[in-house]
RNA sequence: CGGGGUGUAGCGUAGCCCGGUAUCGCGCCUGCUUUGGGAGCAGGAGGCCGCAAGUUCGAAUCUUGCCACCCCGACCA
């Protein structure tokens, strides 16, 4: 491991990169854009997959499997989900292979293998899914269905970046389909709030809800709902969304049910998604120049204890650390006691907060004769001798205070790059200082949001739940509008 | 797809202009000494120089073609 990453303030995405790379969360694959996810990097993944599934069973979801193709003319079903993603679909043509007679040794696609229909490998799983649900529901008795997939999804984009934007990822989707429109935006609106506690709660990132303008909308949806994160550059991360669908996939598909009063009505639809990408969005909240930050509730590791010795001396320290150890176990703390004989202590105290792991214990002879243990938590660099007896209880409590102070860092990094502007100069000024949300007035076209994203390169993240009506006009055309919205420039 | 760049050991690189089988650092292996913030010394292993063809007595180096990757732009629910 070499020392050094580069710093954020020199060049933030090539710290990013290294970062992702050095702290062994994944890698470039032979693959162009598709990236390997490294087992310390799936570790965080599968914690995270983990607490949604459960979030996700709680409010009365199951999970189910589709398939990774889906054939054309499903796909093209809806046209506006279609036209949105056609640019971006990787299409299964043929189904074999044989020796090339021009060039021994190697393999061409046979011509004669043609697929009569071709395959798309999925982008999403709206029409696959919903091809399927025309089987399932028949009467309101069938509804609400509620399932999730986990799944990994193809979008074949023309700039890769580990976790932000690969060209495979995974994630997860949640499709459901209700008798009436308030059913459907409640579960919209319901499944936003569990992306959002999620993100504050498990990441500690905080996030700002709202709505997509029509320009950022999921194609084929009435309403994308999203959770918008601030990353330490100053740009916003769309951490997840959270579709109301209307009638469009009912409609496109012919899923229709026969409500009480006996007569046949389209189904009403909602799809939801959190990627991978929280990864990148995890990585880029919180860490700093040494390495990774964890918050605790998502840390493979959440201790690692370092023993001090001298040679011949290691045995019997491992020995005396054990009933810490377990304590530790015992108390729900996944603990790492590196007892590696080939590596120093400064190497293991740098490889660590690489790795961001929330609590290091340095536990030497002299410690325990003194009855005390170093401990260094990695949020603040921070350093205390605790005593020994109570170190389980001190540990606990101590996970627990980083956990609530990075989120409160992270939310006191977003109110203060939170701008609020009247002129399109502020405006500006705002975007190329220190970066983050800007919030203004808008006049609701799709015009002056294009003009705005040509000449400052910022978007509007969401017209966000909690900002209150204000009448207003717009800073660049003078149009009256009704209340401000997030701008920012973005992932 | 347009513009620019780069391919040399696991990683990062020197050498290329001016042809003579390859430099240095990290990492790896062995041994000894070390071990409370990225160890030191000694020894060692590891290379179809992106691929193919051409020029030449001889190609990492020159020529041509191909491939891959990176950066900027376009693109990105």
């Amino acid at each position: 491991m070499s020392k050094g990453l580069p710093k954020r303030s020199e060049d933030y995405s090539l710290w990013y990169n290294e970062l992702v790379k050095r702290a062994g969360l994944a890698e470039n694959s032979a693959v162009r854009g598709c990236m390997v996810i490294k087992p310390y990097g799936y570790a965080i993944w599968e914690k995270m997959q983990r607490t949604l599934d459960d979030m996700f069973k709680r409010t009365g979801h199951q999970n189910a499997y589709f398939p990774l193709f889906v054939p054309k003319s499903l796909f093209e079903a809806e046209e506006k989900n279609a036209e949105g993603f056609a640019k971006e679909c990787a299409v299964v043509t043929h189904y074999r292979l044989q020796t090339d007679p021009d060039n021994p040794g190697k393999l061409r696609v046979d011509p004669n293998a043609r697929l009569e229909e071709e395959l798309i490998v999925r982008p999403t799983s709206e029409a696959i899914i919903w091809s399927t649900y025309k089987n399932w529901i028949q009467s309101y008795r069938d509804l609400p269905l509620l399932i999730n997939q986990w799944a990994n999804v193809v979008r074949w984009e023309m700039r890769t970046r580990l976790f932000l934007r690969t060209a495979e990822f995974l994630w997860q989707e949640g499709h459901t389909a209700h008798a009436t429109a308030e059913e459907a935006v409640a579960e919209t609106r319901q499944m936003l709030e569990v992306y959002a506690q999620f993100a504050e709660e498990w990441m500690a990132l905080p996030v700002v809800k709202g709505v997509k303008t029509e320009n950022e909308r999921f194609a084929g949806a009435l309403d994308t709902y999203c959770i918008e994160g601030l990353m330490q550059d100053g740009k916003a991360l769309q951490a997840g969304t959270s579709h109301f669908l209307g009638q469009n996939f009912a409609k496109a598909f012919d899923v229709q049910f026969t409500n009480k009063e006996g007569a046949l009505e389209h189904v009403w639809g909602t799809s939801w998604g959190v990627s991978t990408r929280l990864m990148g969005a995890l990585v880029m909240a919180h860490s700093d120049d040494e390495g990774l930050v964890l918050p605790p509730k998502l840390a493979p590791i959440q201790v690692v204890i370092v023993p001090i010795y001298k040679t011949g001396q290691l045995d019997e320290l491992l020995e005396r650390i054990r009933p810490m150890q377990m304590g530790l176990i015992d108390r729900g703390i996944s603990v790492k006691v590196d007892d590696r004989d080939t590596e120093r202590p400064g190497f293991k105290f740098a490889e660590w907060e690489l790795k961001g792991v929330p609590v290091r214990l340095a536990v030497g002879m002299r410690d325990l004769e003194n009855g005390t243990v170093e401990v260094a938590r990695r949020d603040t660099k921070e350093k205390m001798n605790m005593p020994l007896a109570d170190i389980v209880n001190n540990v606990a409590s101590l996970l627990d205070d980083i956990q609530t102070s990075i989120y409160q860092k992270a939310l006191k990094f977003r109110e203060t790059h939170t701008h609020r502007v009247d002129t399109y100069e502020e405006f500006k000024q705002a975007l190329e200082g220190e970066g983050g949300f800007v919030v203004a007035h808008w006049d609701g076209t799709s015009e002056t949001e294009e003009r705005i994203k040509e000449e400052t390169k910022a978007t509007i993240r969401c017209v966000a739940l909690a900002e209150p009506d204000e009448d207003g006009v717009d800073m660049l055309t003078g149009k009256p509008s009704k209340r401000r919205v997030h701008f920012a420039r973005a992932y």
